[in-house]
DNA sequence: GTGGTCTAGACCACG
DNA sequence: GTGGTCTAGACCACA
């Protein structure tokens, strides 16, 4: 459902929240879902559980969730529609921009990768 | 020339590397061309010399740029692509083939991907 | 356990990078076997801790030594030797032919170079 | 006749004083003898002039060569016998060192070495 | 004037 | 308490 990589230099915490904001913003998640308990998302993503807490915790002060004692973490927030699409905008231009760059490093052009996705598009 | 956010989480020294290495990838810096002096980057992107200085040192680790000690940083050749064709091949459908999954879990159609890149290519 | 000398025009971090690897190399340091931490290193050496952090980076980044966040830097495990048998005997008689050379220019034969070698390996 | 390397991270002025200096200390230059104009020596060791001539002239500091005007350099120093040996030791000593852990980081172990060189001492 | 090294010290991410 | 990031500022090596 959500993904983070260790590896990636930004923080832990930082990629889970935005991975959780985007889902809501592109309808992934919606109003009313509930979330993944911490623990369980602490195993399935193998980081610790005090990041997990502390997202949703960040989370919740943005009123993006609501947490319910004893019941579990769901999503309260209504996403804008305007800025979801210029969200998804910049979150595809960045997604494109670092795929180009980690091709070209392997020593890969941009109209290598094109004539790729293109080949993949028509199976 | 570069970009960096000082309120991004991702740290400034990678979200640098990753400006530098897109501009060569996009053909805006070409092999030979001379990067910014350490301190002439620093004052323009606001930030610490030395954060600059390290993104150098890594990008020349990883055999990107070339600095000559008292003359400047340069973009250097491109290594010899070693691998075979049929290598080639395979490696870069592996890396568009995992693009492919990550846009589509984030709702991005292949047509999506293929504009933006397109987009890329042209500036 | 590890040896820097500020007045040697060597860099402090070249100095310590090296002594580090040697101590793997010689056995003192095993696979597993945690370094001193960052800080604890800096004391016991006499110099700032970012260049103990830096020296600790850049062995993470040649895969010699393994940082887990929040606990602590370790020898990691040899990576796999993919060369070939011949390739790898190929590989030694060139690194000890110029070796044997180095040595030759100074003056020293091939005798005393083993003799310092098994001191070492004593160790 | 000596040897420098831009790549490794000893200054290069450390790398020339050191080498002329231990050529004196072995008698591979002897009272008298002229070394190389500065210019010759920059060429041959591809570093800048400037560099050659700091180093000549820290030895003439030293007492340790002499100029004369129009003419050249020349040996003056009178080596210490006593503390040639040592020095010859503990250059050896590092030699070797650096060697071992040359070879380990390329996967090579201390008696894969001994036994490589004691192949070299038969032939 | 170029990049490189080192320091002291602050603050952050993570377990 | 562990390593990581960033800053400000000093000084050095090299051309």
């Amino acid at each position: 459902m959500f993904q983070v990589d260790a590896n990636h230099p930004t923080p832990l915490y930082a990629q889970l929240e935005r991975s959780i904001r985007f889902a809501i913003a592109t309808g992934r998640l919606r109003i009313g879902d509930q979330l993944p308990t911490v623990r369980q998302l602490a195993v399935d993503l193998r980081i610790n559980a005090n990041t997990v807490a502390k997202v949703y915790a960040e989370l919740e002060r943005a009123s993006v969730v609501e947490t319910r004692r004893g019941v579990g973490t769901f999503v309260s927030a209504r996403p804008n529609e305007a800025a979801s699409r210029r969200d998804r905008d910049r979150h595809l231009r960045e997604l494109t921009d670092h795929f180009i760059t980690e091709t070209h490093t392997r020593g890969f052009s941009i109209d290598d990768v094109i004539e790729q996705l293109e080949s993949s598009r028509k199976k």
